[in-house]
DNA sequence: AGAATAGTGTCTGTAAGACAATATGAA
DNA sequence: TTCATATTGTCTTACAGACACTATTCT
C-alpha cells in the first residue's frame, strides 16, 4: 500500500522544500518531546436515497475505499476542517455537522502518530460529490474500508439511529420542505424499520420538531401531502420517544 | 498566569535537556508541516456521596481548579492515558473509562496547540484522592475551573445523564454489591431527581442489568435490605426505560 | 408494641404498535 | 367510479409515576 497526503488544500500552502517528504512522519515540540506528527478529520457523510442509508467514500489510488479526511491546519478548529472537506467532496456549505469520536491509537495510521477526530454529517439526498474520485455506498453492505474506517462508520451508524427520535439530526438530510412520506422513508432507512404511516404521523408531531408549512405538494396520483419543515436548523433535543430502532 | 507541565511521569522520561522549555510551544514534522505541540487528556472523575454528584478538580499552583489531566506518550493509548492519570490522582486501578469528546480549539491552551481528549471516569463513592492537591467539588455548584474545562464538565453531566436508565453506567460508582436504597441515592443524584423506593426498584430491574446475590445487609434500625450487584462490569446497553432526568 | 426501613401491589395517565376508517386528489 | 395516497381515529399493550399496603428487623 502506498502512502500520500490526503488530496489538502492545506499542503498547498505548506514550505516548497519539505525535509523528509516520506512517511513515517515524526515531528518533536519546541520542549523537546515528541509530538503528534499532525491531527486529522475523517467524516461520515450521511444520506438517505431510494429507501437506503448511504455513506460517502473515496476510492483512493490503491484502489482501497476511505472516508473523506483530511488534516487540520494549525489556524483552524476541526470542526472547520471537517466542515471545509464536506464543502470539497459535495460543494454543500452547510449541513448538520457534530463530532462522533476521537480515534487515536498510535497504531492506527502507518504514516505516523496521526490522531483523528471523526465527524458526523447528514446531507441531503439530492447531493452529488462534486470530486471525481468520490461515491455513495450502501452504509452497511460495502467493501471493506480502509484504516480503521470500518469502526468509525460504526460508531457513525449507532450514534445516527441513537440520536434519530431524540433531536432533529434529520435535519441534515431534510433541510427543506418535506411530506411525512418523505420524513417517513428517512426514518425508516435510518432505523431500519418499516414505520407505520399514521403512527409516523402522529409521534413525529409528537416530538415538537417539526411545523407545518400550510402548502401541499402532490407528486404521485394521490391526495397532496402536507409540507412540514424542521423548525430548527440547529442541533436541537425533541420530547423523546421510546420508538423502535434495530440495532 | 504561571503555565507548567501537568505533573506527569512521561515527562521524568523525557531528554534532559529540552531544547526550549518555555512555553508556547510549537513543533513540527518531519514532512516540515507544523503540528500540534502535543496531544492531551484531562478526565472528569465523578462520584456521588452524600446523595450530591461530585467531581474531582486540582489546584494549581496558581490556585486556578482544574480537571486531571496529562499529555499522551507517543507509545500509548490516550484511553491508557486516561487511566493512568487516575490511577495516579486516586489510586485506582480499574473503573468505568469511556471517551466523552475532544476539544481542540488552537486557542483552547495557552501553551500551545494542544488538543486535548476528555474521558468520563465514574468511580467508587469511597474512594480518596492520593494527590494532596486534588479534592471533591461539587459537581454543579463550584469555584470556576481553569481553561476549557468548565464546558468539559458540562458535557460529562450531559453525558451520564443521558445513559444513566440506558446502560450500566453506575457500575462505575456501586462495583460491588449494593442495595437497592444505595442505588437509588446514586441514581437520584445523578438525575437531580427524587425516585420513588417502590417504582425504583421494580424500573432497575426492568434494565435486566442487575442480579440480586441472595444475601441482605442491615446498616440501619429496619428491615435487612436484599444485596444486588451489576451482572457487567464492562460498559453495556440496558432495556432502556423513559425514565425522568430533570437536564 | 412501636419505630424504622425494605419491599410489593394497585391505580392512573401516557406512549407506541397495529390497523381500520375516512379524506382528497387524478384518471 | 376507481385508484392511489394522505390523514385521522380506535384499540391494545406496555411503561412510569404516585402511593397505599405488607414484611422484617431492632429497641
Amino acid at each position: 500500500m502506498g502512502y500520500y497526503w490526503h488530496n489538502d488544500k492545506i499542503m498547498s500552502r505548506a514550505p516548497s522544500k519539505p525535509t523528509s517528504p516520506k512517511p513515517p512522519w515524526t515531528a518533536t515540540n519546541s520542549a523537546g518531546y515528541p509530538a503528534p506528527a499532525a491531527l486529522a478529520v475523517d467524516v461520515v457523510v450521511l444520506t438517505v436515497r431510494d429507501h437506503k442509508l448511504l455513506a460517502l467514500a473515496l476510492e483512493r489510488p490503491d484502489g482501497a475505499l476511505a472516508l473523506p479526511g483530511g488534516f487540520v491546519a494549525q489556524t483552524e478548529s476541526p470542526e472547520g476542517t471537517a466542515t471545509r472537506k464536506l464543502n470539497e467532496k459535495t460543494g454543500l456549505e452547510q449541513t448538520y455537522v457534530e463530532q462522533l469520536a476521537t480515534f487515536a491509537d498510535p497504531q492506527r495510521d502507518p504514516r505516523g502518530w496521526i490522531p483523528t477526530i471523526a465527524y458526523l454529517a447528514l446531507v441531503p439526498a439530492d447531493t452529488e460529490p462534486t470530486d471525481p474520485g468520490a461515491r455513495w455506498i450502501n452504509s452497511t453492505s460495502h467493501r471493506a474500508l480502509a484504516f480503521d474506517h470500518e469502526q468509525i462508520l460504526r460508531t457513525a451508524l449507532d450514534r445516527v439511529r441513537g440520536k434519530l427520535w431524540w433531536s432533529n439530526i434529520v435535519v441534515g438530510i431534510l433541510p427543506g420542505e418535506f411530506t411525512l412520506a418523505d420524513a417517513r422513508h428517512v426514518y425508516s432507512a435510518i432505523a431500519d424499520n418499516d414505520y407505520d404511516a399514521g403512527t409516523f404521523a402522529r409521534d413525529i408531531r409528537a416530538t415538537g420538531l417539526v411545523t407545518a408549512t400550510g402548502s401541499t405538494r402532490q407528486d404521485t396520483g394521490g391526495r397532496p401531502a402536507a409540507l412540514y419543515r424542521f423548525t430548527e436548523h440547529q442541533p436541537e433535543w425533541g420530547a423523546g420517544r421510546r420508538k423502535r430502532v434495530r440495532t
